[in-house]
DNA sequence: TATTGTTATACTCTATAACTATA
DNA sequence: TATAGTTATAGAGTATAACAATA
């Protein structure tokens, strides 16, 4: 991960410049030969998925894709406890505290003992948070739009489709 | 990432067991509502490579996919110099130091300066390398047949082809 | 001056293990 | 006993910054 070249830009750029870009990255380089992972479909979604971090980093500096995702989950499901949290985002408990940790840190979320299981905590977002979350959902919905801006309506239907399929 | 886990099952598993299979990760739950991010398709490959990771993890123990990847790529491309290495993987001359020095501590490459350019490094693979290479390509192609068996081969192509956009 | 390798440092993400409180 | 939260600890991956050697 790399918070640090979006804490780096976070200060950096004005209300209203263009996002920088993200330090290019040679899909697939021609001179160099890929052997056994130019058929691999995990590799393909590999190198997919480093220049899609590389937009969201310099394109969303307040938020890392973990922290967003989270803060989107406890905002849908009122209630939801932290180690659901976890499950849902395919992490352990732990790794789900340490994300909350953070939210809670920057004042976005609270948590609250459940009333009806007092081992449970259940999370919920601060006035700060909902308004951090409806500014960065902003952000991530054109975030999303330029990173598959290659891509036909169609064969972003069909790429969804296919993923889901993993 | 978390080679704990393959760590932890290096030594476990008996010549010829099955692969463990990986902890369940339920790929969208029904019960949860995913908001903004159901329509994203960088949260999509995200999810998709959640899955794949937690199977690679599992069934090829002694690597982790950024060092077999920077395996495969010492060893098609001879002269190779740790800077390229890190361009064409997407990181930058620190992280490719990094990956480069664990693949020496575990005697599978060596470094040795270029002739043709004294500054330069260039890497290559020891016999032990290329044994652990040779193996562990046969399993990480396992590993992706499995992975993708949900999709057909025309939907695999599909899917490659699609991915080559990003 | 620019580039390569290198080292120091820091941060995110994630895991395991063990402990406490509650069920 | 089992589960939720918590804490301590550790390791992988990656980044920035600064330095020496070489180009």
């Amino acid at each position: 991960m790399t918070a640090n070249a979006a804490q780096k830009r976070r200060g950096a750029r004005e209300a209203g410049a263009e996002a920088p870009a993200a330090e290019p990255f040679e899909q697939w380089p021609e001179d160099v030969d890929f052997g056994v992972l130019s058929g691999l479909i995990g590799y393909a979604l590999r190198r997919a998925q480093i220049a899609i971090y590389r937009d969201f980093s310099a394109s969303i500096p307040d938020f890392t894709p973990p922290l967003f995702a989270a803060l989107v989950l406890i905002d849908q499901n009122p209630g939801l406890t932290q180690t659901r949290l976890g499950q849902v985002m395919g992490v352990n408990r732990a790794a789900a505290m340490a994300l909350i940790d953070r939210l809670v840190d920057l004042n976005l979320v609270v948590r609250h003992v459940s009333v009806a299981d007092k081992r449970a905590n259940s999370v919920r977002l601060t006035d700060l948070g909902r308004r951090r979350l409806a500014a960065a959902s902003l952000a991530v919905r054109e975030h999303d739009a330029r990173i598959a801006r290659n891509l036909t309506t169609r064969e972003r239907d069909t790429l969804r489709s296919l993923l889901r399929k993993f």
